[in-house]
DNA sequence: CTTTCATTTCAATATTTCTTGAAATATAAA
DNA sequence: TTTATATTTCAAGAAATATTGAAATGAAAG
């Protein structure tokens, strides 16, 4: 990962609201949730639910699937993961206290 | 940590010429580098280094010293830890895929 | 086919952040 | 004390991001 990306993702991460997404898209678990349950959750309108959700979407934080009426978000936590790699190991040089908080 | 901490965090890391910054400091090793220096190496004007480094202070991720007409940065690798911590436990609620990327 | 439901998109405004160069501050050298 | 060096601060304009509610879209039910 490049530098314009990681800071990218970071972008999508800097944002309160959007970390409750993810939260609680972490905490539904592989199923997910669909966007009106993730509103209600946040505690935020539809319309500004789906700013948030689109700004994690095009981040590929998260992904969406669409089930009859809703749309259900799930989190890529594959994606997330490339971003710490990319703090710990490229920008941080595997610096040993950094890797610690791992454990 | 907080949400709100942990977004003004990602925020102060959603810039690239602040990621090469970081990078540039941990390249340096434990003594750091001054203001000019840094400038140099991420390709900034004096002040926009400046206002970089003061984003990232302000975030507590860097720290600076004043050393005769300098001031010497270094980079706090507990603060950014802390961050890790928070997203990978706090929010992601320690997911084993996500903890893998650290080893 | 009309209505209802779930979600997104849009437009307009507000707010924040970025960028630039000039001026100000702090320190040390001549 | 004058000059040079290192860095920050400031102001002003540009650009990006956030926020809101209304309208539009997509999908299913009656």
């Amino acid at each position: 990962m490049h530098e314009e990306e990681a800071a990218s993702l970071f972008q999508a991460l800097s944002n309160a609201d959007r970390l409750k997404v993810i939260r609680a898209l972490v905490t539904a678990g592989p199923d997910g949730l669909n966007a009106g349950d993730i509103a209600q959750k946040v505690g935020a309108s539809p319309s500004r639910a789906s700013f948030h959700l689109a700004a994690l979407s095009d981040a590929g934080i998260v992904h969406s699937e669409r089930q009859s009426r809703s749309l259900r978000y799930t989190v890529d936590f594959a994606r997330i993961g490339a971003l710490l790699t990319f703090l710990m190991d490229d920008c941080c040089n595997e610096n040993p206290q950094l890797k610690s908080c791992c454990r």
